[in-house]
DNA sequence: CTGTTAGCGCGTTCAT
DNA sequence: ATGAACGCGCTAACAG
């Protein structure tokens, strides 16, 4: 049997009543300084820690979050994760992780919100808006979104996609380039569509003319990237931009079995940081993205939300800048 | 106010009893067909689900365990991850997700133990065996160690570190290499120790002299993997293995620069699969391990333990096998 | 300033 | 075969 308040309460020599007021910090109550010293040594000596369940039952509140990520091998879930890990330790609440599965019933919000009972929900989802919109409303409890918008939803918190191509092509108009490619995401996508008007506002703001046949779709894979730089090949491109480290990395596979050099012939660009792109060859120039602390910034909104305050908005989380590796150098032509 | 057993009761017309032995499944107990029915009815229409703060509460047990880990963008935790959690799911339990900080006092395995109630936990900690051994006493509930050993801790699911190098060195010794460089991992590591044992017995096996100067230590980092190989460039090595991924992209990245092809000077290998393999250029020939059913494996090996099952060992989970891509061939000399 | 009391929602005796 | 009553550990209203 572990101990409970009540053991506390007895070695101190007070009424379980004392105890939690004294161990949950009142503010309002006043105390007899003596008692809570008794009170806190107690706790210390027997290694209490309240029972979060009872506590849970008795608050209706259960200090627990609940993210739904669609895989875990994502460089920037993972990294979201941690950081909504970190904010919501610091603030007393416990992460529910699950992956959002097939299932078409008893969604994993719905298990997690009903079942769970847990007080908010970071929802990291791919899926489609309206499927994404129904099963959060039948959840019924406080949720921010991580890294995507959804029309009707006011709580999400993303990072500017738009910022983040428009300096990685800077980057490469001031090395020369005018001739650039767009491996784009998925269609209709929030952050594709964010990715590509960067793209085009920046090219618009050094003169350079739109070429839509410079833009092909490569989705979020290795094959894709792969793919959407075999099309484009033929354009003739100095530098390519992708869409994510993923594409990046299948385009310059292509390259490579093209025999174009990197960066001599053609520069490359990748969206996020993380350590593959120094795993990479050359290493790749990219745009870091403050993605854990997206994940912090989702959390404490989340907590706000359930605490009753009403928190601005946040805006879209611009880059930390380029990270400027070996993929990319002046332009040859 | 959320619907909760009495809800589904009264509109059956019987008691809240009578409900939960209904929805429980009772098998000792005897229910009519007939109430059997309504009660379950109720509960559909009602969309009810139990509320798991007040079952836990009750029954002293929470259905929830608890995973530590001490990174997320390592693949092979996000795997384990996930088929965790695939696991947990399909027995009705959850996952509460922790890292291992740095918290000296109330580690995260006694704050999930006696705050959180969860009934288990999953441990992937890299900590050493001392303070990981007490930090567990402590925590006072059953638990699983994944890919690692304690002495003295009896249920851990591994993989099978050692058979993976043994066929890795199979396969280069096939293709004619018989200098082998091997990156090492962290000296003192379970893995490490057993990685470095596969590389000697198949050498061994296969009548080539061990030679200390082909091991250097790599760590777990692409410098790691960096370092070691240019230390090892000097013995003029036509194969390398790498402890992982990353650490074999990092040798890559240095038999770049020093203007060797891969696979036509130097033939490299890396332990694990994952998408990076194909992201690198060539891409990565490796040695598929089941990481995701290591996760699963040790949740199911969990459920066990907590539902009072005494539940064999499990043995090292062997190497899926080989998946040959571009960074191997014929040896040149 | 502190003790008494009453549930939170559920599973489980014990009756009937 | 079903209902009544109790308590898991905790917090919050109400007394005093």
């Amino acid at each position: 049997m572990r101990t409970k308040l009540a053991d506390v309460a007895r070695l101190a020599g007070v009424d379980v009543s004392t105890a939690s007021r004294v161990l949950r910090g009142e503010a309002t109550q006043r105390i007899r300084e003596e008692t809570r010293e008794r009170v806190l040594q107690s706790a210390r000596t027997l290694n209490y820690a309240p029972n979060q369940l009872a506590r849970g039952l008795r608050m209706a509140r259960s200090a627990t979050f609940g993210i739904v990520v669609p895989q875990l091998d994502n460089p920037v879930f993972a990294s979201a994760i941690f950081g909504a890990e970190k904010a919501t330790l610091r603030h007393g609440y416990s992460l529910l992780i699950a992956h959002r599965g097939s299932e078409a019933t008893d969604s994993v919000y719905q298990r997690m919100s009903h079942g769970n009972r847990v007080d908010g929900l970071l929802v990291a989802s791919l899926d489609d808006d309206r499927l994404l919109r129904d099963e959060l409303e039948a959840a019924q409890v406080p949720f921010v979104l991580l890294n995507r918008q959804l029309a009707g939803a006011p709580h999400a918190v993303v990072l500017d996609s738009r910022a983040a191509t428009e300096i990685a092509v800077d980057h490469l108009v001031a090395l020369g380039h005018r001739r650039i490619a767009h491996l784009a995401g998925r269609p209709g996508g929030f952050n594709a569509g964010e990715r590509l008007a960067g793209y085009r506002g920046a090219l618009k703001r050094h003169g350079i003319t739109f070429d839509p046949a410079l833009v092909a779709v490569a989705g979020y894979t290795a094959e894709g990237g792969a793919a959407a730089m075999r099309q484009l090949l033929a354009m003739r491109p100095t530098a390519v931009l992708g869409a994510t480290l993923v594409t990046a990395a299948g385009a310059m596979a292509v390259l490579h079995e093209a025999g174009l050099q990197i960066p001599q012939d053609v520069s490359v660009v990748g969206l996020h940081d993380a350590p593959v792109a120094t795993m990479l060859y050359p290493q790749l120039t990219t745009v870091q993205m403050p993605t854990e602390r997206m994940g912090e910034l989702a959390a404490d909104l989340l907590i706000a939300l359930v605490e009753g305050r009403t928190p601005d908005a946040v805006a879209p989380l611009p880059p930390d800048g380029m990270v400027i590796r070996s993929s990319t150098g002046p332009a040859s032509i």
